[in-house]
DNA sequence: GTGCGAATACTCGGATACCGCGTGTCCGAGTAAGTGAGG
DNA sequence: CCTCACTTACTCGGACACGCGGTATCCGAGTATTCGCAC
């Protein structure tokens, strides 16, 4: 079970756009010579983003991707959601009612399953922590113990 | 993201064991046809299991595996430990030292990055909720909806 | 009837193929910027 | 000098290959049972 790395890809972005705060887009081929990615790829990805709403992208040259909302309305959670899709990690496929028991009364399925819930269970509390946290929180955690990296960044996109 | 479908297969065994009680142990061939599972890959799950110290193997006719030890010492992480192993989902490749970061200043990178940080807090939501139920846990839940559960698997394994 | 030994059937265990999804790449549509000529 | 149309270069966007890990299977090693025979 390894998460898609584009997530963490697009935290990234995410965060050098958030440093870099006025509404010019960035380029793809920027980004991925930032972090040594593969554009096209890193491109893909960006574009799940898109579709999510997280980010807007603009055409022609000069163009590129900006935040499509200020970083304190996008968490963790829609990071992951946009890229990794809706869908739980632990899916029940209801093995219990398969086989020998698939004779037993109906009534016995008609609430979930206790395995299924209690695996969800323990997936909700992760979905808590990842919406709890925008990347508002993680820019300032960066800064906490790299207070330059914001200037950093904003010269290394070439503003300044 | 999607776990591994053997998660689901273990945690339907440990509790079919739970129920059953008595120690003695329970083929794959049975298991296999009680959900209707391909018995060879079952069995490659459950290994992982007696690797990890959860059940126990007996060879031989009438062989099979039982509990290693008392369900409510199995947690749901034990068994999420077992097969998806000790890796985080998220794996953090440090892309922020590559590229433009790369003669960033060492003391930038003394601490660990925000972005992993962040979401390594999530997973441990995750893990610290599977850690807090065990198999006894989620038994009585299941008996909670349907009493009847236990002397069902109890019949279904030709016990009484 | 009882004890012993070999044959047997059944089980786990690891080594071996198959396949879908994440990973990576390429090319086309579209747009803004740049350029040059004409007024 | 200003305006405008054309060329150009750059960007996103989706369609097309590749490789690896999860999925599935098969066969061998080992053991408890069972059966038959001798006593």
């Amino acid at each position: 079970m390894r998460m898609n790395q584009g997530v963490e890809w697009a935290v990234h972005v995410l965060l050098a756009l958030a440093w870099l705060d006025d509404g010019e887009p960035v380029s793809t081929a920027r980004f991925a010579a930032s972090y040594e990615l593969p554009q096209a790829y890193l491109n893909k990805q960006l574009q799940a983003l898109v579709r999510a709403g997280l980010l807007e992208s603009v055409p022609g040259a000069r163009g590129g991707f900006r935040l499509a909302r200020p970083p304190e309305k996008i968490t963790l959670m829609d990071v992951v959601m946009a890229i990794e899709g809706p869908e739980p990690a632990f899916q029940c496929t209801e093995i219990r009612r398969r086989g020998m028991g698939a004779d037993a009364p109906e009534s016995q399925f008609r609430v979930a399953c206790a395995v299924n819930t209690s695996m969800q269970r323990a997936e909700l509390a992760w979905r808590k922590s990842l919406a709890s946290q925008t990347i508002a929180d993680v820019r300032t955690e960066a800064e906490l113990h790299a207070p330059a990296v914001a200037g950093m960044t904003r010269r290394a996109y070439g503003r300044d």
